[in-house]
DNA sequence: TACGTCCCTG
DNA sequence: CAGGGACGTA
């Protein structure tokens, strides 16, 4: 932990030093945190994502995926840890034996069970191999070219799910699937389900999670079967495509039934799923079957198969993507989750452009009362709870002024939509974002009042976001942090970095962090026009604040002598402004022949309010606090008797009054703290 | 040196 | 009405 490293880089003023000495608790939060987040992005891929991703599902995929990253011919071994793996033709593993030609392309385009033909005996196969080895160089030097489009199949840039939120995912998982893969060229696996799901849930039993990640557990399952279902889907577009070579290929695979463990690679394994896998790996060899079709004839593009085993299984992913959520959401947070997956589940399944739409709107943002930086991953429960639903402390509304329902609280009308996937209106969801990326955690902004959503519209992912692993953080990311130190917790880097985008995970969340409008939380070195907003209804309640204070409530602004300046110029000027009003209406009140002062009382009606409303609450939409009213008051008489007096007559006259009414200052709100806030003023 | 106030300008 | 300069104060 280097709490002091974000702010070495710039030199600070004595005063600004002072103030860093005299921090608020919420500001030493925000060093923890930030911080605590530095640490967190020395934790490489850690616990979470693969405690919680090795469930079947999630390992076949990732192998699936991971085979065209590594560059080297499908390994059966893989997705046949057991004994079909070695009733395949051999060839398929090191593609040097003879028979691979026929055998490796007749068997892809068969439909009976994967298993069955694979362990077709090589000695039937004998007189086909010796038929076709003369062909096999040829075939070989097919077979690498298909390899090579399916590589560039999943590794296709364009397609949105494909290999991107599955990369993003189960990217770990995947990472070491391409290790296993090396390691299982001659040593079969144990299966998944022994080493992957219980070895790595395993450490989760016992926390909270525990049934989290059992539910998760269970929908990875069903991912599998959706991609069963994909697979055979697939299955019958290649068919119909190439009806007459499939039976062809069926008429030579089929008299090849053999039992499974004719080979010696099969002692070591396990057969757990070796039927789901089995599909899938005749899934995997259909689509190379098909590439080796259209490797002679349709060269262009990408092929019509892989497109719609693209389409497809960006479709299924999606989905069951969605289901994972909802089940996370439902084991950790129950309540909620029945009210938002009635509504989920009524929308159409988002597409992963869908997903990116949402998360660029900051839909899928943290908590907002996120508690502490201590609140790790995965220590979610009651903390979060009681933050998602005590809706956070104070409002500026509960202080002694609050906004009219036309101006800052209109968010909160927002109609209480649930977990929707539709995007919000940009100014909302640079809001929302801000939310998420900004100071969510210190739980300012989760008033009522100040439109934040519901806790149940705090989004579904929620949950998922702490299960997420820690995952190292896109070098912009990391150094926008370190430019401009936000109190964004690991957690909150996790998420983001995590976040199933589209079709580049990284280039999806570059857009989100860049395209989005990021002023709301991203430090500011200028005071924008959101800012003076604000300051002016600061002054509602502070008519001298200090440079310490004023810190406090700009937290979006890099504080640097001349900001600090131009903020209390800011102030100096509204003071000039205020009391040369009341100094104008004490003088006016002596002419109208006022003669006790006590009279003397700043009403909503008054001429002056109207006044200084007009100057510091243009728009009216914000209720000045009474507060503010008697102040005004105790200003107009005393002005009053001064002028009365003759006082004026003395160059210093007023400074008495200004002393007097210096005192009268009250706290300001803490939503005013909110980064937010002056953006939102703005657009008031 | 930083801040506050006054005065002035555009 | 925001901002700059001059000046005073601590």
């Amino acid at each position: 932990m280097i709490p002091n490293q974000l702010r070495v880089s710039s030199p600070v003023s004595r005063q600004e030093q002072e103030t860093m000495d005299g921090r608020t608790g919420s500001e030493q939060d925000r060093d923890r945190v930030t911080s605590g987040h530095s640490q967190g992005l020395k934790l490489e891929p850690c616990f979470q994502t693969d405690s919680l991703l090795p469930s079947p599902g999630a390992s076949l995929i990732s192998q699936l995926l991971s085979h065209p990253m590594v560059g080297r011919s499908l390994d059966p071994t893989i997705i046949f840890p057991s004994s079909q793996a070695v009733a395949l033709p051999q060839d398929y593993k090191c593609g040097a034996s003879p028979g691979e030609g026929a055998q490796a392309l007749a068997f892809p385009r068969t439909h009976a069970p994967a298993p069955v033909p694979c362990a077709a005996g090589r000695d039937q196969l004998s007189d086909q191999h010796l038929q076709n080895q003369v062909s096999s160089q040829h075939l070989r030097a097919k077979r690498a070219r298909v390899e090579s489009i399916i590589q560039g199949m999943s590794l296709l840039p364009t397609p949105q799910a494909f290999g991107t939120s599955l990369e993003a995912a189960f990217g770990h998982e995947r990472e070491r699937g391409g290790e296993m893969h090396r390691e299982s060229k001659r040593k079969p696996r144990v299966p998944q389900q022994a080493t992957g799901a219980a070895g790595q849930v395993a450490p989760m039993a016992g926390s909270p999670h525990a049934e989290g990640c059992q539910q998760l557990k269970e929908q990875l399952c069903f991912l599998e079967q959706q991609l069963r279902w994909l697979q055979e889907k697939f299955s019958q577009v290649c068919d119909s495509g190439d009806t007459a070579q499939t039976q062809e290929g069926a008429e030579k695979v089929h008299p090849l039934p053999e039992k499974p463990g004719d080979r010696p690679e099969e002692d070591s394994a396990t057969a757990t799923s070796d039927a789901r896998k089995a599909r899938l790996w005749k899934s995997v060899l259909e689509v190379r079957g098909l590439e080796e079709e259209e490797d002679s004839g349709d060269t262009g593009g990408l092929p019509s198969a892989a497109r719609v085993l693209s389409q497809a299984l960006k479709h299924e992913l999606a989905g069951v993507t969605s289901q994972v959520v909802d089940s996370v959401l439902k084991t950790v947070w129950p309540k909620a989750a029945n009210h938002l997956l009635q509504q989920h589940r009524s929308l159409p399944v988002p597409g992963p452009d869908v997903r990116r739409e949402y998360f660029a709107a900051g839909k899928c943002r943290k908590p907002l009362a996120k508690s502490s930086p201590r609140n790790a991953p995965g220590s979610m429960g009651s903390p979060q709870a009681k933050a998602l639903s005590g809706a956070s402390g104070k409002s500026l509304g509960s202080h002694a002024g609050s906004f009219s329902s036309k101006g800052v609280r209109k968010p909160s009308q927002v109609p209480s939509m649930g977990y929707s996937l539709v995007s919000a209106a940009p100014v909302q969801d640079s809001q929302l974002l801000s939310q998420l990326l900004g100071y969510g955690q210190h739980g300012l902004w989760g008033s009522s009042s100040r439109g934040s959503p519901s806790a149940l519209e705090r989004g579904p992912l929620e949950p998922l976001d702490l299960h997420w692993g820690t995952v190292k953080l896109r070098p912009s990311v990391v150094r926008q942090q370190q430019q401009h130190p936000l109190p964004l917790s690991p957690a909150d880097m996790e998420s983001l970095a995590l976040l199933p985008a589209g079709r580049d995970g990284c280039g999806e969340l570059q857009a989100a962090m860049d395209g989005v409008p990021f002023a709301s939380t991203h430090m500011q070195e200028a005071l924008t026009p959101g800012h003076l907003k604000k300051a002016k209804l600061m002054f509602f309640f502070t008519r001298y604040p200090s440079s310490t204070l004023l810190k406090t409530y700009f937290l979006d602004v890099q504080f640097s002598r001349c900001i600090t300046s131009q903020l209390i110029k800011w102030f100096s000027n509204f003071r000039e402004f205020y009391y040369i009003q009341v100094e104008k209406f004490a003088r006016q009140a002596l002419v109208e022949g006022v003669v006790d002062a006590g009279t003397l009382q700043v009403s909503r009606d008054s001429e002056l309010f109207r006044a200084l409303n007009m100057h510091y609450n243009k728009g009216n939409d914000f209720e000045v606090p009474g507060r503010f009213l008697e102040v005004a008051s105790l200003t107009l008489r005393e002005f009053f008797s001064a002028i009365r007096a003759g006082k004026d007559a003395d160059p210093s006259w007023k400074k008495p009054i200004y002393k007097i009414i210096s005192k009268l200052d009250s706290n300001i709100p803490e939503g005013f703290k909110t980064a937010g806030c002056s953006q939102e003023l703005l657009h008031s």
